[in-house]
DNA sequence: AAAAAATAGATGTTTAAACATCTATTTAAA
DNA sequence: TTTAAATAGATGTTTAAACATCTATTTTTT
């Protein structure tokens, strides 16, 4: 289904806006299809990118701070996002040693079992659901960028 | 800035899930740019897409279902959504004479003020500040297109 | 060193998203 | 035609996003 029927709007005052809405209306399908996949672990997007931020940090706990400037989305509140998971059992926080300010996150080992089971689900929604190839998936993801430029 | 300087990860698991990643990133990056936009006229990036609903129908009023079927996020409630704008006066809801389970909903002339106002700014949004040409943006909007078939 | 500025994070409040459920009406089936 | 199913929309509740403000600590300036 094109961008047009899919939003039932044939005519558009530009090329660039239409790029603009199909992107947003994209994003949103594919927000849909990763919750229907989370639901049943019990984590949400946001958390998932959390979880996985501190896996590529692991074993190495890593401030708050620096989590945020990894999300996707910058405005995330992190502090509530990690109680959240802190109340799952999925991460650990404590005071860090060298600044009292800050916090020393990590991933548990529940929250590292969690993602193991998490990454085939995944896996296929993004290499098979999304039908795109290898060179097509790349020239979208150049494009992005230069959109952003 | 390329995706990997934006959530500073240098590896992914495949092309298909960096596109991924950069497709919700830049939608967030374009919601709020949109919401700093909107921000001083009072209305939200859902608000607004429902505006340009209305105004595609002008003068006929359409129906709350036929509003969800053409919104961007499928999710979307409609009925509070409309509250909030009837409260602003920027649309009319009236009972469907044909069908009494169903509504009658219109833009106001302050409506089509408003989205006047927004017109000059939107454009420039995405037109200028979204760094593609024409050729580029059709690209992507037809990459999109395709990852979602 | 004292004062000012910046930083890390927590927390309070308002608004909206998410999800389910409910009522009224219309359409389809028995 | 009476019942069952489907549809349109409203509403209740829980959770999270949005936005501002606050405290504690560290860094910078004077």
């Amino acid at each position: 289904m094109t961008i047009e029927e899919e939003i039932k709007q044939t005519k558009f005052k530009s090329t660039q806006q239409k790029a603009v809405l199909n992107l947003l209306f994209t994003a949103n399908w594919i927000q849909n299809k990763q919750r229907d996949l989370f639901e049943p672990f019990g984590v949400t997007g946001q958390q998932y990118n959390m979880l996985r931020i501190l896996r590529g940090q692991h074993p190495k706990p890593i401030p708050a701070v620096e989590i945020k400037s990894r999300m996707l989305d910058k405005n995330s509140d992190v502090s509530r996002l990690l109680d959240r998971l802190i109340g799952k059992k999925l991460v650990n926080k404590n005071q860090c040693p060298n600044d009292k300010r800050a916090t020393d996150i990590s991933i548990t080992e529940t929250g590292l079992d969690l993602l193991t089971k998490l990454d085939t689900a995944i896996h296929n929604l993004e290499s098979r659901f999304l039908n795109l190839s290898k060179e097509e998936a790349k020239q979208l993801s150049d494009l992005l960028d230069k959109a952003r430029g």
